[in-house]
DNA sequence: TAGATTGTTAATCGATTAACAATC
DNA sequence: TAGATTGTTAATCGATTAACAATC
């Protein structure tokens, strides 16, 4: 259970939790890896190694406690008690994660937004006042807020995770079109929607290729 | 080159795209798997894989010819032919979607914008005009739209995503968190901000552990 | 020519899947 | 008890990395 879980399988963690929910919602007691597997089209070794990595177990011969696989899945995915969040860069992508609601569910929880634009400090978004970017460092030590959600354009991607580290943050969630170069130890994840629609289509032409 | 190219290996070249572009602005002419790797944090062997399979040829002691080389990753990934696309689903998310203006350079063209909300029928976002979801399927056959981008919420997915094969289409980027069933053949990429989240939160919590 | 860099083949590493023992 | 399902160890598969030959 201590042992390092892959990121594949952490990845897949989520999509149970959906799942699980909805059969909870229908009133489900037990369920079976087999149940997972089919629903998520994986295999059924894999489901679980995945559960037994996040820390849950089951009971041959029923399956596993819907309620309480549940609870330690979301547990271990850290969805029950909130980390604190800054985002940089309120263009359209940055706007629409300040007004996403599924977040709190999530554990994560956006405390305030910053940007460069004359016109955008001081406006109030979903609840949120945007402040100037050089209010950044300061708040962040101030506040020990240690995520930031990077949501500004390719150019500006670097130096405000430079800055992001500077108030010492240690992870960036980048959906800018940039690779980071920051220190050892920082936690970085990209969310690059280019990488996707890459392998969209690059699969799609090789699909009418074939016809 | 006509050897099948990994998925990871496909996700790296767009971030390979927009360096060259940085070095091509700066005058450069000429480019090595070493300054590649060293920029993206990669083995310069699996540069020199992965162009290789974009079908890129370098000249020993020279490295690869800039622009040639620039032109034959972007073809490759399919940035210089539009693929057409439907996007449903006019929520934060979608909205921001059918304003991003960098799906143009990157070879996706959402034509139209389809909704259920009453309120939202009939009002242009972007310059393309909300529709109904019942005209989703007579459109996309009419039009031959192959690609769907679904940006509806989880319990409107899968049904959604039916009418979308129904429609004639072969190719999903399923932007909502659940996870398809759909007939053999047809392609879907998730892109779920959980996994990323569920990634990011995990490795927060290990760090903050080790501390 | 000498040496740097490409391009490919072989070795390693890690995740997935198969086999099977444990157990309710 | 018999049998279904968990949980784990072993085999397989594919991607990454190392080694090295080719070549400009």
């Amino acid at each position: 259970m201590n042992k390092r879980i892959p990121e594949p399988s952490l990845r897949r963690l989520p999509s149970y939790v959906y799942f699980l929910r909805q059969l909870a919602a229908q009133g489900r007691q037990a369920v079976s890896t087999a149940d997972l597997a089919q629903a998520l089209k994986l295999d059924p070794t894999q489901v679980r190694k995945d559960l037994s990595l996040a820390g849950a177990t089951g009971r041959p011969r029923v399956g596993y406690d819907l309620a309480e696989l549940l609870t330690t899945v979301e547990t271990f995915l850290g969805w029950h008690n909130a980390t604190d969040a800054f985002l940089v860069g309120t263009g359209q992508l940055g706007s629409a994660l300040l007004r996403y609601e599924g977040f709190g569910q999530r554990g994560l929880n956006i405390l305030a937004a910053f940007d460069t634009d004359p016109n955008k400090i001081g406006t109030i978004v979903h609840g949120r006042e945007i402040m100037h970017v050089s209010r950044l460092v300061g708040l962040a030590k101030r506040m020990r807020v240690l995520l930031g959600i990077l949501t500004v354009p390719g150019e500006a991607a670097q130096p405000t995770a430079e800055k992001m580290v500077e108030g010492g943050m240690i992870a960036i969630w980048n959906f800018a079109p940039a690779t980071l170069s920051l220190p050892e130890g920082i936690i970085v994840e990209n969310e690059h929607l280019d990488e996707t629609l890459a392998v969209l289509s690059h699969r799609l032409s090789l699909s009418l290729e074939s016809r």
